[in-house]
DNA sequence: TAAGTCAAGTTCCATCCGGAACAAACAACG
DNA sequence: CGTTGTTTGTTCCGGATGGAACTTGACTTA
């Protein structure tokens, strides 16, 4: 199923198996193992574990700390970083739907953390900023943040860390090549295929 | 903030805003931009929108295809990298609480694609496998999710590739070191909520 | 054996979430 | 100017989600 047993050493192989010499036996659960080492899907795997790692204990501190939630709080800290943005910017760079988002801002602004001045520009749109309350839960939350990466980071030495933000960083910057629907063209293989109608199940 | 701005260039600084120069301006949207190169989280940010970008398109498409939500087909991934294993397990090495995969392996079950036996160790527990249609919904899966994967990851030379596999499972392999909770020593929910001193720095 | 503790799964329920439909402002074009 | 189509943000609503309490079985200790 992998790949074709040949007894050759693929690319594939390869890459499902990279740095598995390095982690002891019994290093981490039995099916994290598997998941990690023969995971035809390695990099979906490891992006997603890692973000739950650092997602779940933040977001409830977060929640029980300042009584945000975890979308309060991206809308929150995105301003942080650059005030006057709109509310479809913020969609774009956080993955996040448009109404889970415009819930967010009405709470926050009812909260007196962000409040909204109209677009001059475009009277459609809002742009937001962030009050002195919001910008002072950023300030207070940004230093566990900021540990609970480098620890998940301390394994690694500064040269890879470095070297693992460059190769990230390019990921992320080849994003607006990637189709937002998948498969993309190709309708799906098999006939029979009415799309119209799949209510059933 | 971010550093003493001493005119020196620190490690952080360097983290940030690795792999910038390589990317021509305007390659991506100005917000994400920032949140690239300007970000004191620039880990968790990184990984956590690309879990978006793969995790978005792809569980849409699963939804649509075999009516699976998105912890049903997570359960169903797990038993086809390593049949018999347990519901904790599966909490264990996907971040899912227990109660959001029980409930989706009741529904796996309803539905005919994965089966349970009493664990004759531990009669508390039940060992879960797939069927023949569950076997057969994630093979018709693959496919679709590891072109994403290699769409995603082609911006990168097979080297690089490399490198990150190993650089990201280090870090995965590290896990079992991290709290739980957040942050670790501080004290926790109850709180005198006067917002004061110990978080000044 | 009985009591106390822990672990695996389940159920309850208030809350959250996102797809779809919607209103309003812009843009393009004859 | 109308007409048509696109973008921005909001509202509705049914289903999903996860914290907390609960049930049952296993393990520990006396």
């Amino acid at each position: 199923m992998a790949s074709q047993d040949t007894g050759l050493t693929t690319l594939d192989d390869l890459l499902m198996e990279a740095g598995r010499r390095d982690v002891p036996e019994g290093a981490v659960d039995e099916l994290v193992a598997v998941k990690l080492w023969q995971n035809p899907c390695w990099f979906s795997f490891r992006i997603n574990f890692l973000a739950l790692q650092f997602n779940v204990p933040i977001y409830r501190w977060i929640e029980v700390e300042f009584g945000l939630q975890r979308v309060e709080f991206v809308v929150l800290y995105s301003l942080s970083l650059k005030n006057g943005v709109t509310a479809s910017a913020i969609c774009n760079s956080s993955g996040f739907p448009r109404n889970t988002i415009s819930r967010a801002i009405q709470k926050l602004i009812d909260k007196n953390i962000i409040r909204r001045e109209v677009d001059p520009g475009d009277l459609r749109s809002f742009v937001l900023y962030l009050t002195d309350e919001g910008r002072r839960i950023v300030d207070e939350a940004m230093q566990p943040m900021r540990e609970r990466e480098q620890l998940m980071l301390s394994s690694l030495s500064p040269a890879e860390q470095l070297m693992l933000s460059e190769l990230l960083a390019k990921v992320v910057a080849d994003s607006s090549k990637w189709p937002e629907t998948w498969p993309s063209n190709k309708k799906s293989s098999q006939q029979t295929d009415t799309p119209e109608e799949m209510e059933e199940v």
